[in-house]
DNA sequence: AAGCAATATTTGAAGCTTAAAATAACTTCG
DNA sequence: CGAAGTTATTTTAAGCTTCAAATATTGCTT
């Protein structure tokens, strides 16, 4: 029922046959419309709610974390986004007085971005009304369901590193 | 160790304490990971291999499914993305030669979308790399993992539909 | 200390994405 | 039939995103 191959022939087709990875494709089918899911959802009510866009409202999420700042390389890596998109989204938001960037004193090539105080408060008020939803969007899975899938996509995440060779 | 509460005070405290979410909030983080880990993973190969963009790669792959052909609603639908995203994208593949495009005869209003005998050849070739591509990324994970997550993220999904008011 | 490799960031070109407004064609209902 | 509402698509403006090339600064090696 779930794709088990029927063992009929397997000896003398095993060799020749491509092997069959439609399981794990339709896998990674239901994880990517799972995410676009939600993120569209989470992406449409912080625009209706507070008029700011989901890639700004992840910039601070990692900001209000760090309250001594961060610089573009290491916002970069934590994002999972080029340096030359937080050029421009870090200056967007200095522009409307939420971020703060200056130049590291230690390091001349650094720039150290933080919150301003505006920014800080603005974000935790999105940030309380976010996890409500977030909440909402899980509330069909049990408790059990989701430390499952925690550890699922968790053996998911270190797979995938493994496979692009992530040692480096 | 899970988030469980102490259940000090539950009683005396429960109304006025707002609940707290975190849980829920560090699992769509998590999914969000996974996804944009294996996504970007896609994505480079996709260019470095083929010169193809992911979203072209996701056009051509609904089209492959549907021989008769698709409307930019229908495409819109399945692909979860704006009518104007999808203008943009099938303008260029038309351009490249790997789609082609013509008005409903039905409905005027309306635009069939197929992909060409140069688009079906090329889609394939990159298709069969791609399944093993995703294979690999998830060879870490055993084939119960793999129903496990597939149940899961199921329950997810009908989750987040019912959260965000779906029977319209 | 001079040169060279590595690191941090910016710039530029192209493409992707969305929301909202505009256009066009169909359907319905009186 | 014809007005009014609905549906399919395109257009527009703004923002996001990437890659690759350019710039600036640091650290290392001899």
């Amino acid at each position: 029922m779930t794709g088990q191959a029927i063992p009929l022939d397997a000896e003398t087709k095993a060799v020749e046959m491509p092997e069959d990875h439609r399981d794990e494709l339709r896998l990674w089918l239901r994880l990517l419309t799972c995410t676009t899911l939600i993120e569209g959802e989470v992406r449409r009510r912080l625009r209706d709610r507070f008029d700011v866009t989901l890639p700004r409202f992840d910039l601070m999420a990692q900001l209000e974390k760090a309250p001594g700042g961060m610089t573009l390389s290491d916002l970069s890596k934590r994002m999972m986004v080029s340096n030359g998109n937080l050029t421009g989204l870090v200056e967007r938001l200095v522009a409307s007085g939420h971020l703060d960037r200056r130049t590291s004193k230690a390091d001349r090539r650094a720039q150290v971005i933080r919150l301003t105080d505006l920014g800080r408060a603005e974000f935790k008020a999105m940030a309380a009304e976010h996890e409500g939803w977030i909440a909402d969007l899980f509330t069909g899975l049990t408790r059990k369901d989701q430390d499952d899938l925690m550890r699922l996509l968790g053996k998911t995440k270190l797979s995938a590193r493994a496979a692009m060779g992530d040692t480096p």
